[in-house]
RNA sequence: CGGGAAGUGGCCCAAUGGCUAGGGUACUUGGUUUGGGACCAAGUGGUUGUGGGUUCGAAUCCCACCUUCCCGACCA
């Protein structure tokens, strides 16, 4: 990425709310021009949506390589006939997109993807040699959802990241899991969220045991019940078992999700492979899923205010607003973010020819966690006014002095 | 899928049976501004969600459908 000019950008910003705004996060990205709905439950990412999603991105990415899991991409088109040999064909049946093609084939839009990697690990596993692994995507999923609801956090069309880790027995699961875990953990501090790990239902996944990530928000669809007094979650509304104390009832949105699966689809689907006694056994699987386009509403609802979004540093499509409001200073401005685009900051330079208080309002908005302003004081004694967006600390910095904060805080963010 | 609310220029709204459907904002043009959505002027943009009905006359009343939002059910 490197520096834009807000004037040439893709970014046009409402003035008022739009009406068809339910919730906090929803009107910001709408208002903000992040995201564009074409109808209910069906949305575009805008280019700044666009650069959340890629940041986003880059994080799961960084931390499951690390796990050492590896990247692949499916197809979203599957053969129903894959969904036949599990039996989820009818259990999902509601929420597929489903239809014929012209050769009568029946095709469904896939709703995830545990048939389709078990086919392909299928093909090539063959030895106990080969295992353990974990494979992963980040990819669109499709499901006809019978209410899409708060814009992001339900939709019939979503990004998500899934991934599928093969064992060779029940051990080596618990140990590709509790990667997964602590993977987990480190992608979803490092958003910016405070969040909460429970035991969950496996539901139509199946398997023995699931852990949800969930984090707090109004606009959540589960529900857990807190203890103010140790602070801890549980599933069920009951006096806390540690301190007794009265729990409350908090809405969370579910972000993640990781299941251990055990043989359900290898041995449906004949995922075999030979042990060290030669031995045919079905593989071991576990998977692990993200919402990854679900992450936008649910770092929003936790960091926004009046104005609009505050985006943590890992995320935010800019890392710097740069207002100038001076038609002098804009070739400074420019060159300015030259320099800083070497220190991989990204910088959005309003050049607009508009009144300050309009930048300084979609500054707010769009939710950089610096804004830069090069004016009259810019002039006077060459010093840029800093404000961070989330504690409304201002200060007055000379170019240099900026770049080594900017720098100082790239450090602390790595 | 059950219950509720709402659809009027791109966006936010007004007009409750009667003149050519208004205003704000956005956009275009000209001018003045320029540190918190500034001002003046002139413009572009509407078969009032769709179809039917009642009426001399419908954005407004009635019916059906569509769309959107909310609550619920469902939810990997």
């Amino acid at each position: 990425m490197s520096y834009s000019l807000f004037s040439k950008s893709f970014i046009f910003t409402a003035r008022e709310d739009p009406k068809a705004a339910e919730c906090d996060s929803q009107r910001f990205l709408l208002k903000g021009c992040y995201l564009f709905m074409l109808s209910s439950g069906i949305y575009s990412y805008l280019p700044l949506g666009r650069r959340v999603l890629e940041k986003i991105s880059m994080i799961i990415r960084k931390h499951m390589n690390s796990a050492g899991a590896q990247e692949l991409l499916m197809s979203a088109l599957q053969p129903i006939e894959i969904w036949k040999k599990t039996g989820r064909d009818k259990i999902l049946e509601e929420v597929m997109f489903k239809f014929i093609d012209r050769k009568k084939r029946t095709l469904c839009l896939g709703p995830t993807h545990e048939e389709v990697i078990t086919e392909i690990v299928r093909k090539y596993a063959s030895s106990y040699k080969q295992l353990p692994f974990t494979l992963y995507q980040i990819q669109t999923k499709f499901r006809d959802e019978p209410r899409p609801r708060f814009g992001l956090v339900r939709s019939c069309e979503f990004i998500m990241k899934d991934a599928y880790s093969f064992d060779g027995d029940e051990e080596g699961l618990n140990v590709s899991y509790e990667k997964m875990l602590k993977a987990y953990r480190s992608i979803f501090t490092e958003c910016g969220l405070q969040f909460v790990m429970t035991e969950a239902d496996s539901g139509a996944m199946g398997g023995s045991v699931s852990h949800e990530f969930l984090v707090l928000s109004p606009v959540g669809e589960d529900i857990l019940f807190y203890c103010r007094g140790c602070g801890h979650y549980y599933r069920q509304e009951q006096d806390c078992p540690q301190c007794k104390s009265k729990t409350e009832e908090k809405r969370m949105i579910e972000v993640g999700h990781i299941f251990k699966l055990g043989t359900k689809y290898s041995a449906a689907q004949n995922a075999v492979f030979l042990d060290r006694q030669g031995q045919r056994r079905p593989v071991v699987m576990g998977c692990y899923g993200i919402g990854v386009s679900r992450l936008l509403p649910a770092i929003i609802e936790q960091n926004f205010d009046a104005k609009g979004i505050i985006w943590p540093e890992a995320i935010s499509p800019f890392d710097l607003t740069l207002i100038v409001l001076d038609e002098s200073l804009l070739n400074e401005a420019i060159s300015f973010a030259q320099i800083l685009e070497r220190e991989d900051i990204d910088t959005l330079i309003d050049d607009r020819n508009d009144n300050a208080g309009v930048k300084f309002n979609d500054a707010g908005l769009i939710g950089s966690p610096y804004t830069a302003i090069m004016g009259k004081n810019y002039l006077h004694d060459g010093k840029i006014e800093v404000e961070v967006r989330k504690t409304k600390e201002r200060i007055s910095l000379s170019k240099e002095e900026f770049i080594n904060f900017l720098k100082e805080k790239n450090n602390e963010k790595k």
